[in-house]
DNA sequence: GTGGTCTAGACCACT
DNA sequence: GTGGTCTAGACCACA
């Protein structure tokens, strides 16, 4: 269910805390949904417990999930209402930076221009200027 | 002409590496320009001359700029040749992740799009500012 | 197991390099084992280990070995796919220009046809020792 | 005639030195023949006067070339009698360094094997073991 | 003047 | 424990 690598750069608790946003983003895990405890997780991918825990943190601080002491952690309903701004800004900045350079780096638009197309994110619902 | 935050968790050589990325990318540092020395921009921006040797060896590594010893550095001109699909990869991944978590977070369509036009990324011609 | 020559004139890292090069090379060193890590080597070895990690870096950017913060460093396997055209042309291009040397010198033949016939690579099977 | 790379990492007197060896070896330069003066070479090449000069000392104390002051410098005919020992074990490690990393990278055999033929290294002429 | 290498030693993040 | 970053300062090769 999760891949890790380890040759990556990427810290291993931050793939783990990415992975489980995917999942959740994606619909798989579901609110209200268990996940395995820091202790299983960590045998299932010979990792160290340590390293299970710092995601789990991060992902309840970040309001993904909630953990109940003794029950376990729970995948935490979407929050509907306060939109968190200063998330949104640096994604959205990050998005701007990659893009940037993906047309210096020659990248052909069509294939930029598929990755929104992917995602639905056409102008349809009356969005345009 | 360099804004260095010291605080901030990024280390401060890849700063320079974004930095000198975004300048050589919106055109400000022109190919076959000469850039400030090792010694120089680390008095400039009150930093050790062994950090800022760091940021620039990573950059020509990267093919952002070339480097005659005792002479100086320089912004390289843009490989024509091969591209780099690997990275171009790896950004298209990023992008695809960043545009779904800010889906999620109930990011409005529009300002996504407008990342797009911002870019001038449509395949037709009509680029209204 | 390595030999470092302080009075040489090639960089000290860059020794590190190449004889890290040469094990893996000569398979005395396989994929996925554990290489000291650079504060054992550096002991080891008596430099800095600021140096040895230069070595390290410069070998995972070759994609020689893999690092894992905080577990150590490890032998990649050598890359099947993507062939390195350039390094292969630029080394080609040396093998090119020491030969015709070696021929200027008056090196006899033979000698030179016996470090090919070392390496077996002789197309036709008959390998006599 | 001369073609320094400024990009390139080697050293430019070095740079200087090989393609005149490379000149010599082809038979371009002959022995006796008048080359440019330092002044004029380094005017032509639009390089640092000193570069030059340290690239002609050390073309003279390897015997290619040899400077008769107030007249200029020239060709040396190649030595025939005793042959540089050192120089050539150095040139046929390194040979032996480069084919054993081209193997590591995949290169195929044959394209190797036609470098060896290219310089008519055949074993023509009773070289055979 | 330039960059390149190296040392000694500090502090931090990750496992 | 591991690697990663950074500083301060020295010395060398190159142009």
């Amino acid at each position: 269910m999760f891949q890790i690598d380890l040759k990556c750069r990427k810290p291993i608790y931050e793939q783990v805390i990415e992975q489980y946003k995917e999942l959740i983003m994606a619909g798989v895990l579901k609110p209200e949904e268990k996940i395995p405890s820091v202790r299983d997780l960590a045998k299932q991918l010979t990792i160290n417990p340590n390293t299970i825990q710092k995601a789990y943190r991060e992902l309840e601080s970040q309001g993904y999930i909630y953990t109940v002491s003794g029950l376990g952690s729970f995948i935490s309903a979407p929050s509907q209402g306060a939109i968190d701004r200063q998330k949104i800004e640096e994604l959205k900045e990050t998005v701007r930076r990659c893009l940037k350079e993906l047309l210096y780096l020659n990248c052909p638009r069509k294939e930029i221009m598929d990755i929104v197309r992917e995602l639905q994110l056409s102008e349809k619902e009356g969005d345009q200027k």
